[in-house]
DNA sequence: ATGTTATTTAATTAATAGGTTAATTTTATG
DNA sequence: CATAAAATTAACCTATTAATTAAATAACAT
């Protein structure tokens, strides 16, 4: 899978988005982070896999315990392309150019 | 489903981005937006509902045809997740405090 | 009325996602 | 050494996704 593609089906689950959330507070281990949940560790386990593929975090093994952190830049990746389209669009919508341009499409 | 995902998940497909991509140059129909990819009609139509529904494009009946337009809003609402996040995790990581604090939780 | 163009819906299939419980690995501790 | 704690892996189930082909609908052209 391409890392964009990567990055947004990651955020597009509202447990992973909380899980980031939490560790933008500060690091945390797996159980930590599975507490507030109401699903079992394995599947938090799971999605943590689906984060750190994707690079939004990293994982240090610290004794028994794994310890999860934010890694910023993966998503820059994404910040980065959601940026340009928000600025292309703006612009394609914008301009009195493609405006016409599109009346002119619309009309044949 | 949430809108933050609906967008999230709508954009972690290539086609779909793809797709966008070309209506960041002009509106287009059905068939033009589908001309480039080999993929069936019926699976651009799929991919149009998921953005649609995602409220990323936005469809006007055009005699038979269905001109697709962009629909910048609902970007705004995913750049403005990435971005509040982007700005929190750096923070996050770049502030001393958060460093500390990361360390003192690291520690027992 | 018939055929053509543009698109969607239906039915089906294969792959993936997200969850579960049970078993396993690794490290720490009584 | 036996048990507990932390996390992962295995095996499994179900729902959703993305694709297909075939059929249906709608508007237009002849």
């Amino acid at each position: 899978m391409d890392p964009l593609s990567a990055t947004f089906s990651a955020l597009a689950d509202p447990t992973r988005r909380a899980i980031l959330a939490r560790l933008a507070e500060g690091s945390a281990t797996v159980n930590e982070l599975a507490e507030p949940f109401d699903i079992s560790l394995p599947a938090v386990s799971r999605h943590l896999k689906v984060l750190e593929s994707a690079n939004l975090i990293r994982r240090e093994v610290e004794k028994q315990k794994r310890r999860c952190f934010l890694q910023p830049q993966a998503l820059k990746t994404a910040s980065d392309w959601v940026d340009l389209y928000s600025r292309m669009w703006t612009e394609s919508l914008d301009g009195l150019e493609k405006y016409l341009d599109d009346l002119k499409q619309a009309k044949d």
